[in-house]
DNA sequence: ACCTGAACACCGTTCAAGT
DNA sequence: ACCTGAACACCGTTCAAGT
């Protein structure tokens, strides 16, 4: 017996070429891990490891999709205390240190451009990205009920925005130089206040302007 | 007579051979566009063209490396009035009426995750970048000065949000449909509007806020 | 000097054969 | 039921032979 296949194998296979698929892509990139060497990796020859994904396209799918999701989740985990500002700033914190752990390894642009070829992969990012959008627009828009962020904003445009800053400077981070992962991390935390700060707020008792301390 | 090459001709040739390989990558992505397809494309035989280009990766790079300087010298011919704000509004209508005209076609992505695997194209991209990005921290600092820019703001700092902002809003744009290129404008200008406008500023005559018209 | 296109090397995928 | 690894197809690149 045992003539049916066991779905626990089934999950730690998958598994398995997952992790050793991720370890490559960081090492190399999608397209300069060779099967080969992902078979290697994962202790598999090339036919069995077809047994459990149907192409390589399928892996890179699958990861990417974990790697959005990860981004998301950490988001979702910091929408905590109603306190938008510093919700934002300690998600960013978070993702900072998770991405500094990967030494070689920065997927966004990666994943991203992926998605620019592969109409499933895209279809697949965008529902993970649309949840964790509408979540932050609502966080937004309960902020501003709050008067913890500016009324003027459209919450919808605002995460629009808060998405691409990140998507932007976490992809030149690895890219440019622009800045290493901790002046990344520091210029998303202006980017949040300039975003959200009211523009017209009262200012906070003791903290008038210097042209208004003259007498 | 006639030893030498024709480096007429050579400037000929390589330009048509990036304008056929532009057009198959605006197709079908880097990668997915074979080295055939750009030899049909151009009308060369696949000998013929490696007299001219030594890889595909170097095509790669050259069309990568247009896309970025397209990027910069639309943002360097607008930044000419003085006014901050107008003139990055008009260099993102610009841009984006740019992109439409490209019906399949946004190399964003596709340029920046190329760069994330191949060290030399990314030096030569940081070097468009870093020129681009210090004009545009410049006309930050005069437009500080004149009154036109939030004061608060670190200029270079502001430079590398407004560049990752506008790089992730075109990938995203392609990729997620989070909005379409016109939504996308309207995104950026709205970005641009909220960053650098003054928070403390002193409201325009006659242009006092709600709480403040009360008698 | 410039070009052609068949040949080569490499890599994603399949499949006949093993246990 | 699960695996192996040689074989196949495809694509970037080269090179002997042409004009």
């Amino acid at each position: 017996m045992a003539r049916t296949t066991d779905p626990d194998l089934v999950e730690r296979r998958r598994r398995a070429i997952l992790d050793a698929a991720t370890r490559c892509f960081r090492r190399h990139g999608f397209h300069q891990s060779t099967m080969a060497s992902i078979c290697a990796e994962a202790n598999l020859s090339a036919g069995a490891l077809y047994r459990y994904f149907p192409s390589k396209a399928d892996i890179i799918a699958a990861i990417a999709e974990e790697d959005r999701q990860m981004i998301a989740g950490i988001l979702e985990g910091a929408l905590t205390t109603g306190d938008l500002a510093s919700d934002l700033r300690e998600a960013a914190a978070t993702l900072a240190d998770r991405v500094a752990r990967d030494p070689n390894g920065q997927l966004v642009a990666e994943v991203l451009s992926e998605a620019s070829r592969d109409r499933a992969l895209a279809a697949r990012l965008r529902a993970v990205d649309e949840d964790a959008r509408g979540r932050l627009s609502a966080a937004i828009a309960r902020a501003q009920r709050a008067g913890l962020a500016d009324p003027i904003l459209d919450p919808i445009v605002a995460a629009r925005l808060l998405f691409a800053g990140l998507d932007g400077l976490l992809i030149r981070t690895t890219l440019f130089g622009d800045a290493n992962p901790a002046t990344a991390l520091g210029d998303f935390q202006a980017f949040v206040d300039q975003l959200l700060t009211p523009r017209t707020a009262p200012k906070p008792v003791g903290a008038a302007s210097p042209e208004e301390t003259l007498p």
